[in-house]
DNA sequence: ACTTTCTTGTGAAGCTTTTCACAAGCGTCT
DNA sequence: AGACGCTTGTGAAAAGCTTCACAAGAAAGT
């Protein structure tokens, strides 16, 4: 949202603007904001490049944060691909895949190593982050390899809970409970 | 998780099994199943397949829901092969795509439409629910025209809050939020 | 039939998050 | 310089969510 305020032009920022945008309330963005500090200016708002930077920072995005890309399927695919990774610090350093036929395929510079390797990638290469696009029936198993390799944190997308030590954080996208929620929402405001 | 138990030929589960798998607490599966009435016996825990099957109604799954995929590229093609989906009870009825190049594109048995009549394939189809994945910029216009065409949940895969009326479910999937989350958490306990 | 062993469903307590509401601060205009 | 219009930051109140803890019920063994 900042970035698009920034393209428009826009100097200052009131909470007010910001919760119409993002759908919240004025009170709940400061309140917010004010975990983390203090960043507006009263009666003029909050800066926009200033407001950016400090949450660029406090997000951890100062930084290049190396992910490997474990599965080299649609899904994976449709990752490696999406431009706003690279943009927003985010380096895919290798894609590794267990299916023999697409080890050594060619993706844009990268080629797909063979999933025996996914601990030594992640050492040698320094990845913090891996992505799971892997069928649910791997998914704890390659997770548990990549974080006694060392990675710090997991973005999942198989259809399951993954058990990890709690000190790694791990983020799940599934995308039939997305669309099951809103099966939900639909079927229930019917029937109330 | 409980087609899974049912695989394993599991009858009857506890809410204490239940919690561990789906790493929350007994009590907050109780509480959350409570909501929607009595479905447990005492002594036993709950059978997996009556509470599966009561799950399933409640989420609105004892049907068919008629989806169009709006965007035809590498996320909408990921979206469109995924297994799952038609599984679950979801019928990817149309695709269209803003792109002249695409239009025309056979995807399995459903030819690639242009964007122009994505009223028209609403209403004629009968479509229910919507996936966006079409660039940002495109987004907003697309969720209102498929709202006005009678669309009742919008799966969103752009990186945009979308302003619909609030009668209209909305479900947000951003990926680099997503990592942009696990950045978070990890600069967050280096610093803590 | 009685005891033991489990496990649910649920009020009440405890905790967290959100909203309210307003003093304090910033800039502008006269 | 003083008054005015805005908007932040934040205690306090309200609302919401999670955990606790236990009575009540169900099966199985004696």
């Amino acid at each position: 949202m900042l970035e698009l305020l920034q393209d428009d032009g826009g100097v200052t920022v009131s909470s007010e603007q910001l919760a119409r945008r993002g759908h919240t309330t004025a009170a709940q963005v400061r309140k917010d904001l004010s975990h983390f500090g203090s960043f507006g200016k009263r009666g003029l708002g909050y800066g926009v490049d200033e407001l950016k930077d400090r949450l660029r920072i406090i997000l951890g995005l100062d930084r290049v944060w190396r992910v490997i890309l474990i599965g080299a399927g649609r899904i994976g695919s449709a990752l490696f691909e999406y431009p706003d990774f690279k943009k927003r610090g985010y380096d895919c350093v290798a894609v590794v895949d267990s299916d023999p036929a697409k080890i050594g395929e060619k993706w844009g510079e990268r080629v797909i190593r063979p999933a025996e390797e996914l601990e030594s990638l992640i050492k040698e290469l320094h990845a913090t982050l891996v992505i799971l696009a892997v069928p649910a029936s791997a998914a704890q198993l390659v997770a548990e390899r990549s974080v006694n390799a060392g990675v710090r944190g997991i973005l999942n997308f198989a259809p399951v809970q993954i058990q990890v030590p709690e000190d790694i954080p791990v983020e799940n996208v599934n995308l039939v409970m997305e669309l099951e929620a809103l099966s939900f929402q639909i079927t229930r405001a019917l029937t109330t």
